[in-house]
DNA sequence: AGTCTATTCAACCAAAGAGTTAAATGAGAA
DNA sequence: TTCTCATTTAACTCTTTGGTTGAATAGACT
């Protein structure tokens, strides 16, 4: 078997939630200020259920917490997680930047 | 409605190719170095239908390219996409730096 | 108490995801 | 051409996901 790594079950989650462009465009509008479910909700064209459903899946990926303010619930962006996904793509990053390289060699070579 | 990147789809298959350990652990067996279907199936606990399933999922996602060589395919790393999917991060990284530094001032203060 | 308002829960549905086994394809080797 | 090996396709099952609507909860305002 092949290794995993001991904190693959949050990457599982953090890829899993910012995989749907709904959800990223709710993390988006949480890195402006933090906001109520309602509000969150407005721009997107379905129920609100549907959000509070994806909110959900944000939550258990600890990419969000949800503090009560009396009947509102505020939703506050905890982007640490992303800090376990984006570390798992740098481990990558030189083999894009490798073919950038490659890319820009080619071209000085051009001229 | 709120605006969405014009590569969001792209995102959508990244993220998705990446929120299952197998991929995950496909991609850092690639990483190697190019390898077959059957070679890349051999670690993992599962038919070959099923690792040939997700290496497809890989291939929609552009994330790895099919080179046939004779009888085998042989599989090579694009990371190309990761790039996108890491320039989203990106735009988040303060989120959880801000918290970092924070907690850096909070130590320091301590001592 | 009664009534808004904000949000979640429950039940449902259709589509997608992850796996299986068995058959089909395609290319190299005998 | 026949056999074998590498891989994909097909057909099927089970679970999860993303959405709906309508009822339930819970806090704030009269």
């Amino acid at each position: 078997m092949v290794k995993r790594s001991p904190d693959g079950l949050y990457l599982d989650a953090v890829f899993g939630a910012l995989a749907h462009p709904t959800r990223r465009a709710l993390v988006e509008q949480l890195a402006v200020e933090p906001t109520s479910v309602g509000d969150l909700a407005d721009p997107h064209d379905m129920s609100l259920a549907a959000v509070s459903k994806h909110l959900r899946v944000l939550e258990d990926a600890g990419l969000i917490e949800v503090e009560k303010d009396g009947r509102v619930r505020r939703c506050h962006l905890n982007a640490g997680p992303l800090s376990e996904a984006f570390g798992w793509l740098t481990r990558y990053r030189v083999f894009w930047e490798d073919r950038f390289d490659a890319l820009e060699d080619h071209l000085e070579a051009d001229q």
